[in-house]
DNA sequence: GTCTATATACAGATAGAC
DNA sequence: GTCTATCTGTATATAGAC
């Protein structure tokens, strides 16, 4: 996404997909190395410690998850269209079978230096941000009496939660039962 | 918990704080061994496989987690206080800067066996039924169109998904969301 | 039951040839 | 840039003495 060739590219393409399979933790050099076809000494030639892989991950991650929310922060479509888009970044990973990234990192936070921490930090708060604004733009769509930082979190956790859970009983029926809860929170489309 | 002295059930309380901070593939029977004050070689002892630890630990906690909620769910109290009962759960591991154990090896799915899936699996399916059957005992009580199956996948995503993110942001401020969340799905108490 | 000792595998990381 | 080779640490797991 970030770049669009080159062997680095390609390592952190696919290390982004390994951990959002199985985690940092079960990432080695040497697998990594394997899955595109050079030596684990190559890896270190592009990231000379792990800590250089996993916060360039989160980076890349964050920049193409918020870009693709910026596309349609601004479009003239409805509230419940523009949530639906947030959550459709979730069901792709889910259709892949995987989380997302800096949700998997989350589970693994106390491995993480003191960098990825915060990236991981802001990844979140920007997130919400995104959600905070789109809520605030399309206010008198908005049918709960929570305040939108509060919905934000909500969707956030709820989304990040259901990835989790979906991906031990299948199905997506935590992922579809999000859909319906931020639907219920907004006012229905005007009909005719 | 579920066993009162010995050293076996000392490492499983042990193992249990341990991977519900960092995971199970962050857990060494070394490390582990170290903690009790034993050798590695005596862990095996118990568990002759990670997988048999695993397995443990998931059991055991299911029948912590689900034990408490039985306690509750026949108690003439309200709708929303059974359910803040069941937040509480999770508050604690919040507060102990933990994940639920099973959020946790959920993440780590992948490196699970069968056998550990499958307990994963009840789990989750075991305390949304409580929370299933909770919300139809106190079915007046629901503010929400939304079918309590529903409710019960949005509430437990949610709850998982908001230990994963407070931890990384702090403060508790999903938590809180979560419960602000679930008090606007119940009608509120009739005062006075 | 707990230990020492060890087998085997794999991890992250580096040196230096090409 | 990519390789071979290697260092060092740690993992799971087992054998066998006490």
């Amino acid at each position: 996404m970030s770049e669009r060739s080159g062997k680095r590219s390609e390592l952190e393409l696919r290390a982004r997909a390994k951990v959002q399979r199985s985690g940092l933790r079960d990432l080695s050099f040497r697998s990594l190395a394997d899955e595109v076809g050079v030596k684990s000494s190559s890896v270190h030639y592009y990231f000379p410690e792990k800590r250089d892989l996993a916060a360039t991950l989160i980076r890349n991650y964050s920049n193409d998850f918020l870009l693709r929310l910026a596309r349609v922060s601004s479009d003239n479509v409805s509230l419940i269209s523009k949530l639906m888009t947030f959550v459709d970044l979730f069901e792709e990973a889910a259709a892949d079978d995987k989380l997302c990234l800096c949700g998997m990192l989350a589970a693994e936070l106390l491995a993480l230096d003191k960098e990825c921490r915060s990236l991981l930090e802001e990844f979140f708060k920007a997130a919400e941000s995104w959600l905070v604004d789109v809520l605030h733009d399309h206010k008198s769509d908005v049918a709960s009496s929570l305040p939108s930082t509060k919905l934000a979190a909500v969707m956030m956790s709820g989304l990040e939660g259901a990835l989790l859970l979906d991906r031990v009983q299948g199905a997506g029926v935590h992922l579809q039962a999000q859909r319906q809860l931020i639907s219920s929170l907004v006012i229905s489309e005007r009909r005719l």
